[in-house]
RNA sequence: GGUCCCAUCGUCUAGCGGUUAGGACACCGGGUUUUCAUCCCGGCAACAGGGGUUCGAUUCCCCUUGGGAUCACCA
């Protein structure tokens, strides 16, 4: 059999790094397994629905290189891809279900059905709808919302996750298949819809857990298999125990690829949270993951989302990219004073720099001097414990010296490392006085790539002036 | 409150009866004859508590504690 996997999101907002994180699962359950990865939009709730954020998923599961073989925009053998399409299969099957009985309209208003619920909570009782089933419900015009008759029972189930699990009758109820308004809710048409499109492993949330024997008892009564699921822990909040939300920063995914995070670190740093191959290797490429990932070493419990380790892995990234890699995707992260650089000036830049990034984003402030003059700073003078020791006529005298010797320089790499050394003889001073004085006045930034690199991609007429300037 | 799930360094985790409890991030030192990084070396740091089972428990069972999920005409 093929396997099946789906992602299966509302389009109620952006896709997050815990919503993602079920999508990488699926995709790579699919992939392995040369299976097809199907988009679903859970589109049932109408109020809840934001213009755009359907677009903005597709968008993003593609940024993150995880395309699907069936969507709502490709379409595929089992279209349509949005449940809003899909009313006439969820009437049907709801009728299967009317029936044989299994189904009936919900009588009460909702003020009868919260005072049911209060009084059950004034008890200290779990809520349950079917000590409130109606002994002779209407018959079902469409108005009303309509109620699956369960069939209280003991289940136990495997989780490819989890493990074995298992509950009492006590959690069965009679939960709502068909809205009022026409629509079916998530239970019902998720069953439907897996059942249609072949579905054979869900992957999904644990908040999905507590429902699960609600879902095998509809199973049951639509004379459905199970597919084999997969229930994923929470990704928690950096802080507290709390699952991750938008306040505790759960950004975009398309912001981290905005700020300056490869793909490849990204998805990376996903997968390892909450899951590893049971090595020590902690940088994974994607085909790496593809061929060792497993869901039943996914974690059971709920892993904090660590962003220094994301950092760390997108270091791990850019330092194995290729020059010419490395180019193509900084595109978006030159200071503005680049823009009239030339490609090859641009490569050479970072080449010395690709070791000392951590996102691309650094690119912004850490190269602006290889662009446009700097403003001189002296705190980075007064700042620095050693350079500050300079009285201003040592400085002037020993810009001076090296003013001079460079002036006799090619300058290529060497032959100034060369001059360099010999001036750490002349001058008797020590390197991080001489070469941080050098460093200091040529860049007037807090840190920067090599001496004798930087100068010569800077050339020697600005080098030399920005000595001449520092005088 | 009912039900279900979970529990190893600060964080992510390895471990599936016998280990000096391993790795990574972070942090702290040292080195790589300038800075900041990279890289290398070293250090700090954990089995929530209590009962069992066993010759022997981090590992298996039970209880306690702690955390999480859920109890919608949301998904």
């Amino acid at each position: 059999m093929t396997v099946r996997t789906r992602f299966a999101p509302s389009p109620t907002g952006f896709l997050h790094v815990g919503g993602i994180r079920t999508a990488l699962f699926a995709w790579l359950v699919a992939r392995q397994a040369n299976g097809q990865f199907v988009l679903r939009l859970e589109d049932t709730d109408q109020k809840r629905e934001v213009e755009g954020s359907a677009e903005h998923l597709r968008e993003s599961l593609l940024a993150l290189g995880l395309a699907y073989d069936e969507g709502p925009d490709i379409g595929g053998p089992y279209a349509p891809y949005r449940q809003s399409d899909r009313l006439e299969s969820y009437r049907m099957w709801a009728q299967k279900l009317i029936d044989g009985g299994r189904a009936y309209a919900d009588p009460y208003t909702p003020e009868e059905l919260q005072a049911f619920r209060d009084e059950a909570k004034a008890k200290k009782r779990p809520f349950l709808y079917r000590n409130h089933r109606p002994k002779n419900p209407p018959a079902w015009d469409g108005t009303q919302a309509l109620r699956f008759k369960s069939e209280p029972k003991d289940y136990t189930w495997h989780d490819e996750v989890m493990g074995e699990l298992s509950t009492g009758p006590e959690v069965i109820d009679d939960i709502i298949i068909i809205k009022a308004d026409g629509f079916p809710t998530y239970n019902f048409a998720h069953i439907v819809d897996d059942a249609e499109m072949k579905i054979t492993h869900i992957i999904r949330g644990q908040e999905f857990i507590a429902s699960q024997p609600n879902y095998l008892n509809i199973y049951e009564a639509l004379g459905l298999t199970p597919p084999v699921f997969a229930t994923m822990p929470h990704i928690l909040a950096p802080s507290g125990g709390k699952k991750l939300s938008k306040r505790d920063g759960a950004k975009d995914v398309l912001d981290y690829l905005a700020d300056g995070i490869l793909v490849e670190a990204l998805v990376n740093f996903i997968a390892s949270l909450g899951w590893n191959d049971g090595t020590e290797q902690e940088v994974f490429s994607v085909d790496e993951l593809i061929d060792k990932f497993s869901l039943s070493r996914v974690q059971r419990s709920g892993a904090r989302f660590d962003e220094q380790r994301l950092v760390w892995l997108n270091g791990q990234w850019l330092r194995r990219l290729s020059l010419d890699d490395l180019y193509a995707r900084s595109a978006n992260f030159w200071p503005a004073e680049a823009a009239a650089a030339s490609d090859d000036y641009k490569k050479q830049i970072l080449s010395l720099v690709q070791d000392r990034i951590k996102t691309l984003a650094d690119l912004r402030d850490m190269t602006s001097y290889f662009f446009t003059e700097p403003t001189p700073n002296e705190s980075l003078i007064s700042g620095n414990k050693q350079l500050k020791k300079l009285t201003p006529q040592e400085r002037t005298d020993l810009l001076q010296a090296v003013h001079g010797s460079l002036e006799q320089s090619d300058f290529s790499p060497e032959s100034l490392q060369t001059t360099l050394n010999t001036l750490l003889e002349t001058t008797g001073q020590k390197p991080a006085i001489l070469f941080g004085l050098i460093r200091v006045v040529i860049t007037w930034a807090p840190f920067s790539p090599g001496l004798a690199e930087t100068m010569a991609l800077l050339g020697k007429d600005r080098t030399l002036a920005r000595i001449q300037a520092a005088l």
